[in-house]
DNA sequence: AATACGGGGCA
DNA sequence: TGCCCAGTATT
């Protein structure tokens, strides 16, 4: 049964395997990159981010050298932004340790940044030919249902059985092709929700489909739900040489959405998670406003711009946008010299969570230390790597004052 | 063992 | 709109 499955998929993936741009060379640097891009990501997403890398990192010591920004704004809206860090770092690794080549062995591959358990076998067998298991969503799905393994997979256990009964299944000298098409029929065949068993190759000798069981296949714990948060979000127009400029910040150096960029916002509310983000305009305004003022960015408000919503994996964020317009350091909505307003903000409780200093403030002993801000155009945009959500909210603003609707 | 860490696709 | 998908690092 088991050399039955190994045989008939290896014929399978002959002629069902896709032209993919990461098969079209045997280049251990592109195997690396897609593995590291295909880590909680969909081939269709990853392709045009695979092209525009390889063509702006030709090379390993390309990407050793070029500025960390650069490779940021290269994985801006592909997510886990962690995986661009990591990939730059190994890079480094590789030309310091390797001569600038990814290393064959198994336990130099597994010591770089970013590269876990399946990631150094899809890279050992792929790129080099080992016989390495390399066990991904895809994998673990096709091989419950074709062995009937009700293991949850979500457990760490789990994955290190099916790399051991993975690993038993390769043909010999066929690593490569075989562990693609393990995958290749998860993505294309045995697929989560419906998978079309009459177009599986190895159907008849599949026992989660003989015991007629392989939609509940794999077993699987469910992932807990987003927790809301609901924060107000600023969008302050430059003023004097700032005309035609919005403010932005930079985020932290780690946590989530690490050293990129967004509009300055705040919690809505504090301690209340379950109030939401009922906060009248006004209040939430001054709110906003107070916030600003206390980054060194005084702001008059304007009114209420647009919400927008933007879900993570383990936070789902309500955002509700208001538009400020830069004023000088005495606020004239409040009446408050900037420094007052910075006190009474933080007497109030206030935080800039997540816009947290990249740096310390210029100021003297006691000040908050202030986030990076630069004041930027649409153009600006191009060199300054933004999450999708701000990225929306910017596009849609600049559009709307080039066709002058606000 | 549990949690942090994005974004997209589908019914 | 709500649910599903799922590698690595950290603690």
């Amino acid at each position: 049964m088991e050399q039955y499955f190994s045989e008939h998929l290896l014929e399978w993936y002959e002629t069902a395997k896709r032209d993919l741009p990461w098969r079209r060379h045997r280049d251990p640097y592109y195997i690396w990159i897609s593995e590291i891009m295909l880590q909680q990501t969909r081939v269709d997403t990853v392709i045009p981010y695979f092209h525009r890398f390889i063509e702006r990192f030709p090379t390993i010591t390309d990407l050793a050298l070029a500025p960390e920004e650069d490779v940021l704004k290269c994985w801006e809206g592909l997510g886990y932004y962690s995986r661009a860090r990591n990939l730059q770092a190994a890079a480094q690794q590789v030309v310091e340790l390797h001569g600038g080549q990814v290393p064959s062995d198994k336990a130099a591959v597994s010591a770089l940044k970013g590269v876990g358990p399946y990631t150094a076998g899809a890279i050992l067998s792929i790129a080099f030919g080992q016989p390495e298991p390399a066990v991904d969503g895809n994998v673990m799905r096709v091989l419950s249902r074709y062995f009937l393994l009700e293991d949850d997979i979500m457990k760490p256990a789990t994955r290190v059985r099916m790399e051991t009964l993975a690993a038993r299944l390769i043909p010999e000298g066929r690593a490569a092709d075989f562990n693609q098409a393990l995958m290749e029929l998860g993505a294309l065949v045995c697929t989560p929700k419906s998978p079309s068993c009459r177009a599986c190759p190895v159907m008849e000798h599949c026992q989660g489909r003989l015991a007629g069981v392989e939609t509940q296949l794999p077993v699987k714990t469910k992932a807990k739900k987003p927790r809301p948060e609901f924060r107000l979000t600023a969008l302050v127009e430059g003023t004097g040489a700032e005309e035609g400029r919005v403010l932005v910040r930079q985020r932290a150096a780690t946590g989530l959405l690490a050293r990129m960029w967004e509009l300055p916002h705040v919690p809505a509310v504090e301690d209340q998670p379950g109030e939401g983000g009922g906060l009248p305009d006004g209040p939430a305004m001054d709110r906003l406003a107070a916030a600003l003022a206390a980054e060194g960015t005084p702001a008059r408000p304007l009114g209420p711009y647009m919400e927008a919503e933007h879900t993570f994996s383990h936070i789902h964020w309500n955002l509700r946008v208001f538009r400020f317009q830069q004023a000088e350091a005495c606020d004239a909505s409040t009446g408050l010299m900037a420094a007052e307003a910075s006190a009474a903000y933080e007497a109030a409780g206030g935080d800039n969570a997540g816009g947290s200093a990249e740096r310390a403030g210029a100021g003297a002993a006691g000040t908050a230390p202030q986030p990076v801000t630069r004041w930027i155009t649409r153009e600006d945009m191009a060199e300054l790597a933004f999450p999708n959500v701000f990225l929306r909210i910017l596009n849609q603003y600049f559009d709307e004052k080039e066709e002058g609707e606000l």
